[in-house]
DNA sequence: TGTACATCAGTGAACGCGCGTTCACTGATGTAC
DNA sequence: TGTACATCAGTGAACGCGCGTTCACTGATGTAC
C-alpha cells in the first residue's frame, strides 16, 4: 500500500476515498453519536493520515451533513413508491409498512444515525435533517391534496396530516430498529402496531371536519 | 470557599452537591449530547474537584441515568392531570396541548435531554427513557379502555393507541422545543398542528372497528 | 459538657493517552507542447 | 511518443491540550462514652 493503492484517475480515486470516510463514520456512528465520533478514529479506520481528512471534508460536523444527503436523499423515491401505490387503502398500508421495514432492514446505520442525530448534539446536522423531513412533508401534502378525503381541507390542514404521516414514519422506522437491536418488541408486531395506527389514522382524515381555507374560527358544525 | 462551604449536616450537603451536580450537566447538555459532556466540565461548573464526582455517580452514564429520572418521574403527575380532564373531547385536546406547552417552556432543558438522548448514544440512557415512555403508554392505555369509544377493543389495540398518543406527545414537545430556540414554526403554529392532529386521531379512535380481542383476521366486517 | 475516635465529602497532584490541527513534504496523475 | 512542468491526494511528524481515573490526604461532621 504506497501513495495510491492503484494507478487510475484522480477523481475516481478521491471519490473512493471520500465514500470510505463515509462508510467508516457511519460505522462508527451505530453505537456512538456524531459529536464523540473520533477524526482520527475515522481515518484510521480507513487506512489513512488524520491530515488526509482535510482534503474532503472540513470537519466531522460537515461529513455528518453529507452523510444526512446520503441517508435521507435517497429515500425520497422510495416515498414516492409508497404514494404511487393505488390499490385499496388496506393493501395501501400494508404495503407502505412492508416497503418501511425492507428500507430498515436494509439501511439500519443511515436510519440509525437519522434518528440518532434528528436531535442530536450538531446544529448543521439537526438542520440538513430537518430541511430534508420538510421536503418529505411536502411531497406527501402534495400527494393527500389529490386525495378526495382531503376535499375542502385548507393547505395548513393537508399539511398537518402530511406531518403526522412523516412523523410516524419516523416513529415507526425507529421501532423497528430497536426491534433488529434486540430492544424492544420484534418486527412483526412492530409492523402490526404501525399498520393499526396508519388505519386509525385514515379513519381520522376519512371524518375530519375541515374547518376551512381561512383557517379560521368558522366551520366547525357539520353533517354527520 | 475552605473545605466545607457552611457548617451543615453531612448528609443535606451532599445532596446540595448531588443537585449541583445534575444541574450544571444540564446546563451543559443544552447544546452538547451526553457523550460528549465532560466529567471535568461539569466539576468545573459546581466549583468542585474532578475527583469528587466520583463521591456521587459512577460515570457520567450513571448521572444521565438520574437524569431521565428527575425529567421524566415528575411527567406522571402532568399526564394524570391530563388524562383527569372530563370536559368534552374539544375542551381536552386544548387543555392538553396547553399544558404540554407549559411544560416544555418550563422545563425546556431537560425535555431536550430526553429528546435527545432517547435515540443518543448511550445505552443505558436509551434504556432508562425507554423504560419511562413504556409506563406512560401503561397509563395511557389504562385510562383509555376505560372510554366508551374502546369497547370490543383488544389489549392490543387500546395499546397501539396509546402508543400513538405517546409519540404524538414527544413529537409535539420537540416542536415546542424547536419553536423556543427560533428553528422551525413558532409555539403558537405548533399548537394548532398538534390540536388538529389530536382531533384527527379522536376521530380515528371513534371509527376504528377493533379485530376483536384474539387478534386474528376475523372480524374487519362491519355496520358503519 | 468534654474527649477520643470514626466517617467520608471533597482535595490536589500526578499519570498516560488520544485528540484536532498545522505544516512542509512526496510522488503519482494530468496537461501542454 | 517524449519531455517539462503543474496539480493535489495523501504523508508523517510535531504541537499543545484537556481528558478520565488513581491515590494518599485533610479536616469538618458525627458518634460513643
Amino acid at each position: 500500500m504506497s501513495h495510491t493503492p492503484q494507478a487510475r484517475n484522480r477523481q475516481a480515486q478521491k471519490e473512493k476515498t471520500r465514500q470510505a470516510l463515509l462508510a467508516a463514520a457511519l460505522h462508527h456512528l451505530e453505537d456512538q453519536s456524531l459529536s464523540s465520533v473520533g477524526l482520527r478514529e475515522v481515518t484510521r479506520t480507513v487506512g489513512i493520515a488524520p491530515a488526509g481528512f482535510y482534503r474532503h471534508f472540513r470537519d466531522m460536523s460537515d461529513l455528518g451533513v453529507a452523510l444526512v444527503e446520503e441517508a435521507l436523499g435517497g429515500l425520497h423515491a422510495l416515498v414516492r413508491d409508497i404514494l404511487a401505490t393505488a390499490d385499496g387503502p388496506e393493501q395501501r398500508i400494508t404495503h407502505t409498512v412492508q416497503l418501511l421495514a425492507e428500507h430498515v432492514r436494509d439501511h439500519a446505520p443511515h436510519i440509525r444515525f437519522v434518528a440518532r442525530e434528528q436531535h442530536g448534539g450538531v446544529r448543521a446536522v439537526r438542520t440538513a435533517i430537518a430541511a430534508q423531513l420538510d421536503l418529505f412533508a411536502r411531497e406527501v401534502a402534495d400527494t393527500l391534496r389529490g386525495d378526495a378525503a382531503s376535499d375542502g381541507w385548507s393547505d395548513d390542514e393537508v399539511r398537518m396530516l402530511a406531518e403526522l404521516y412523516v412523523d410516524h414514519m419516523l416513529t415507526t422506522a425507529s421501532a423497528f430498529l430497536s426491534a433488529a437491536e434486540g430492544e424492544g418488541r420484534d418486527a412483526e408486531e412492530a409492523a402490526r402496531t404501525a399498520r393499526r395506527q396508519l388505519e386509525l389514522i385514515n379513519l381520522g382524515h376519512r371524518h375530519y371536519r375541515p374547518e376551512g381555507p381561512t383557517g379560521g374560527a368558522a366551520g366547525q358544525a357539520g353533517s354527520d
